[in-house]
DNA sequence: CTATTTATATACAGACCTGTCTACACAAAG
DNA sequence: CTTTGTGTAGACAGGTCTGTATATAAATAG
């Protein structure tokens, strides 16, 4: 009989949805392994065969996060502008519809750097490779624009980006994405 | 006898003090009370006479961390500017040299945040409350400087602030400040 | 000198955490 | 049917943490 089998997803699919859910929402120090197999409906002995350890699972789950940034934020700017001037500002745009979501609690990478410490931990250096992605990203788009000094002003928009992220969580104040456009819209005027 | 007590600091401030190296550095779940008090030098149950618990020494620490902007940030910037709008960029000189320094971890207020979670922790409300003083001396200055709409280039300011101490601490990269002071030239220019 | 406060050293309770071990259920494959 | 792999349920060890209790020493005030 196939009652549960072929609907409910896999055993590390429901670890994975579980901990992203409670790491990002309280923090992953926060978070102890029994509340994950809780949440998911498994096996404390299921969650350590399908991951190594703890840090293990932080890791995967940044992962996991960089690659929804692939195949949720990226696009979505796109589908918000063309030329590439507008996909830079378009950005801002999606910033301030993830602002808006109820559960925001700031950039999970940033975050978990703040909590592992220690630049060796496997989560640590995902965080640190995920914002070298964001930063090709637009470095990509800038040079797209034909717009001088692109290294530059890609950090310049990094910085506005990571800043607008973690004003608008102390904030509790999506608007800040705007005032962040503000800001890059005079930078890359043409 | 006078031996000790002259030169020796009060037990409250040497707690402090461990406390404050302790908590900045590691963060504050990852040092436990038994670190402070074998730092400092004190016994367990001084600490305890001295802070109700250690969400109250969190909170003391990041209120001292507050007056030491005022004492130390601040007049750093006023030593290294005069007029309204020089400051407003010497802003990021000082921002690099605290970057510069080795055991910079980015801001404290931020990191606690992040670690605490819960907005209604004392040490929550101590980091939201940093963020306004700031936003308000930023205001300060671009009123003294008559530039247009001090509100929201107030704003700007601190989303570059704040972007530039994140930048600076994944990439480990003191430049950061100056990408920064350069968009903050192109805000508040003539 | 005596009394009171303050600090020390250490043990301890109670909670929580990660990771392992054991015993059992159930399905699919040979 | 039997074997093998995978999941479940829960106990358990060994560690850490906060906060309290206790008993002793030192310093200060009257």
């Amino acid at each position: 009989m196939a009652r549960t089998q072929s609907s409910r997803p896999s055993a590390r699919d429901r670890i994975l949805a579980a901990a992203s859910d409670l790491f990002y929402r309280e923090g992953v120090q926060n978070v102890g392994i029994d509340r994950i197999i809780a949440e998911s409906g498994v096996a404390k002995m299921s969650l350590y065969n399908h991951f190594k350890s703890k840090d293990a699972l932080i890791a995967a789950w940044l992962q996991q996060r960089d690659e929804n940034w692939h195949t949720w934020f990226v696009p979505r700017v796109e589908a918000l502008a063309i030329e590439p001037r507008d996909r830079l500002l378009a950005i801002f745009d999606v910033l301030k519809e993830w602002f808006e979501q109820p559960d925001f609690r700031g950039c999970a990478f940033i975050n978990s750097s703040v909590e592992l410490v220690d630049p060796n931990h496997p989560g640590y250096q995902v965080a640190v490779e995920h914002q070298r992605t964001i930063l090709s990203y637009l470095l990509n788009l800038l040079k797209a624009a034909e717009l001088p000094d692109p290294e530059g002003l890609a950090q310049q928009l990094l910085i506005l980006i990571e800043g607008a992220i973690v004003v608008a969580m102390m904030q509790q104040n999506a608007a800040v994405a705007m005032q962040a456009k503000r800001t890059a819209s005079v930078l890359i005027a043409p």
